[in-house]
DNA sequence: ATCAATATGTGAGATTTAGTCAACTGTTAG
DNA sequence: CTAACAGTTGACTAAATCTCACATATTGAT
């Protein structure tokens, strides 16, 4: 009495054979080949010691003993295949919600927002500004996009899209009074940082090859701002050279409305897409790629 | 969409695992490690793109999404158990169907049904004549046991059981005026015979090294019956010398009824249970093992 | 009648799945 | 603070399952 279950690939396979009425047909919907359909019938058989299928004419036909079966196995597998597919439907149209960082939102992932819901429109995205300082602590979003340093946690999926490019940006108006070809002559003007990010400046002086204590004290003659959001407007307004991730000013330098003359650098960060371990692929993974193919347009 | 629907298996360990509240409890019941259950459920998650348990605890508990799919999983699962266990349970209750030719039944298995049924209960056991000349062809019957000569058909399972002996036999009454120590004085005698056993005279005699025309005509002097009872019948009245498997006259042997003045010797028959492709083993092992306890016990 | 087409059954071997074992992490109770 | 408990995971192994190719049986068409 012990087991009086038998395996259930068999049962899944009498299930489909006596719905459709033949071994060929069950095999197609379970994608096997009717020879692994009919030694599943035939373990059944010997499973509860009585066929459950007579030869008929060319093809099969339930017993009496299978008739009995199949009405409430079928009924079960239905409930089994409806409860699966509920579950599936409830996760798959359950917004797809991505976390950022207030500037990487405002002057890049909003530009192409519309672009990119119009391309993915089975993720119904939903966008909010990311709140917690490590991107992987948010429980209640489906994937967060930052820029990190590695190394990065081992109990979330990070996928890492591209290296962090900083660059000095300044106001065209203001950029004519500057002698643009040495970067020193630029420590003579005001510093636009913000304290979200001291190591920027820091980073670009030295790629430049500047003297620290320089910075150090241009620095001092600088401003300062709570937010990267806010340097970057104060830069367009141009009251002074700001450092910022060239991601965020990739427009403003298209449209002429900042200039990078120094050229930009390579910093260690990575903009990265950080993955809570449950996150189902099937959806993240088309995120991961849009994002890819965006970033590497813009480097064209 | 294609397959909404996980391994089957994982959703088993899924169903348990939610019912008992436990991975070790469910790895208990399913009669696997716990850690067999843990990957199944690991597996779940990563299908549904969710997590179905979170840790609670030093135990686990059901998310919101685990509890929305054990509510219809476990009500299919109980109907798939209950839908098995009935079949199987029609499947054992059912009586168990031995066919038999009518001299064997009358002359061995009658005389030990009783016993047959009090040993082995479960079978609830009948016993039908055999109507039909091929043992095998039979479908409504669970086993024939009879007499037989390999070699046997391929699509029926058939076990050997013993050897068939054949012997000649006698009233004791009628064995005072033979010289029962020289076989050809038998010749002399009316030879009883029945015309469903041919060969069992020509057998007895070439085994005793008489010559077949001299047999041929003490037969035609004999007397011959439609069925091998009434031939033993015959016997025990003292109206000649029958020819008889020993199986069917052993308990007249013991009790003097008949006398086997020239032993027995052994035919290319086989005393044989025949099995119909389907029959469930759990129900013909144990008889089959009770007709070869019970056949050597008899030897002894 | 014979041949092609269709449907199912089966032996042998390959592949995939699932399971075991043992070590590891985290939690609770004494 | 240790021992017992509950679950997870890496590496390996065992078993179930599948495929392929061939065999068998029925049906319909030429």
């Amino acid at each position: 009495m012990q087991h009086s279950m038998p395996p259930l690939s068999a049962l899944r396979a009498f299930e489909a054979t006596a719905r459709l009425g033949s071994v060929t047909a069950a095999a197609d919907e379970l994608s096997v080949t009717h020879g692994a359909v009919s030694r599943q019938l035939k373990s059944l058989d010997e499973h509860f010691g009585v066929a459950l299928f007579v030869k008929s004419g060319r093809g099969i036909a339930l017993t009496p003993h299978g008739e009995r079966l199949q009405s409430g196995v079928g009924e079960a597998f239905a409930r089994l295949k409806d409860s699966c597919a509920v579950l599936k439907h409830e996760v798959e149209e359950a917004p797809f919600t991505l976390a950022c960082p207030g500037s990487l939102l405002a002057r890049w992932l909003i530009p192409r927002l519309d672009r990119l819901n119009r391309e993915l429109p089975q993720l119904k995205l939903k966008v909010v500004v990311s709140e917690s300082e490590q991107p992987g602590k948010q429980t209640d979003v489906s994937a967060t996009l930052a820029f990190s340093e590695p190394p990065w946690p081992e109990n979330v999926e990070v996928m890492e899209l591209m290296a962090e490019q900083i660059c000095a940006v300044v106001s065209p108006q203001l950029a004519a009074h500057i002698d643009t070809a040495k970067p020193a002559t630029l420590l003579a003007n005001k510093l636009l940082y913000t304290a979200s990010r001291p190591q920027a400046w820091p980073q670009w002086a030295n790629a430049q090859g500047l003297e620290l204590a320089q910075l150090e004290e241009a620095l001092s003659k600088g401003q300062g701002f709570d937010h990267l959001y806010y340097l970057m407007e104060a830069a367009v307004a141009g009251l002074g050279v700001a450092i910022a991730p060239k991601l965020l000013v990739e427009d403003d330098l298209k449209s002429g409305r900042l200039i990078a003359p120094w050229g930009s650098i390579e910093t260690p960060a990575r903009l990265c897409l950080w993955l809570p371990n449950q996150t189902n692929s099937y959806r993240s993974e088309p995120l991961a790629a849009w994002l890819k193919r965006e970033l590497g347009d813009e480097h064209c």
